[in-house]
DNA sequence: ACTTATGCATAAGAAGATTATGTATTATAT
DNA sequence: ATATAATACATAATCTTCTTATGCATAAGT
């Protein structure tokens, strides 16, 4: 991913959080959405997602959709019941995180 | 670390801030501090801090003097120059890390 | 024709953690 | 008294997650 080290271990949060808005994606869609609501900050390489697909889909948090489009193959990935579960606590972790080193920082600004 | 895989990456960014506040601290110190402003929430492990600190002294990040107290060996660590502008840096990552997650995860909440 | 964009995938290696283990001293609880 | 917890360091084996490199294939732009 990025181009910082702290982005490791956000990779499933953003995945599955990009897909509870969206509804359904594909993994290219994921690269170029993140992208560009990063303004280019945050580039998701494809050795990095596309393993993280195939391991939320093992663990069942994700349900895929395989189809073509104009001549092209693209791979659908949605939430599945347990994946909306898990998106909801990897969000809670992530605030919680985020909380934590604000804290541990002790940083002036504020989001 | 902690529990949550969000603070693989982070390590290094809060020995680095904590030293800055601090002056000076060696390695068992840290680790209760960190428990301390977290309450708990996040624990760093021995395996985990002793080889950052001597990676980041490595660097040339920090620099250590050892002492001994009530018997026991303490090596003590504080920023160099090059310590304290690397912190200024890592904590701008930060910085742009949290802003780029907020905005990706279109977080409602706000620190 | 060549490069870029779209779209998937995997393998080798690095980095940063966990878990387990080791040493040693001091304080506390039973 | 004696076992356990706390203090204080360290490292080795293993795991996870990422980077980098590579591969295949089609479509679009230059």
């Amino acid at each position: 991913m990025g181009n910082s080290k702290l982005y490791r271990g956000s990779l499933h949060t953003i995945i599955l959080k990009l897909l509870e808005e969206h509804g359904k994606m594909y993994g290219y869609e994921i690269t170029q959405k993140v992208k560009e609501i990063t303004k280019g900050e945050l580039n998701i390489t494809e050795g990095a997602l596309y393993p993280a697909l195939h391991k939320l889909e093992a663990e069942e948090l994700l349900d895929v959709e395989i189809a073509k489009v104009e001549n092209r193959l693209r791979k659908y990935y949605k939430l599945t019941e347990k994946g909306s579960i898990e998106t909801e606590s990897k969000l809670k972790e992530l605030e919680e995180y985020i909380r934590n080193m604000h804290t541990l920082v002790n940083a002036k600004w504020s989001i």
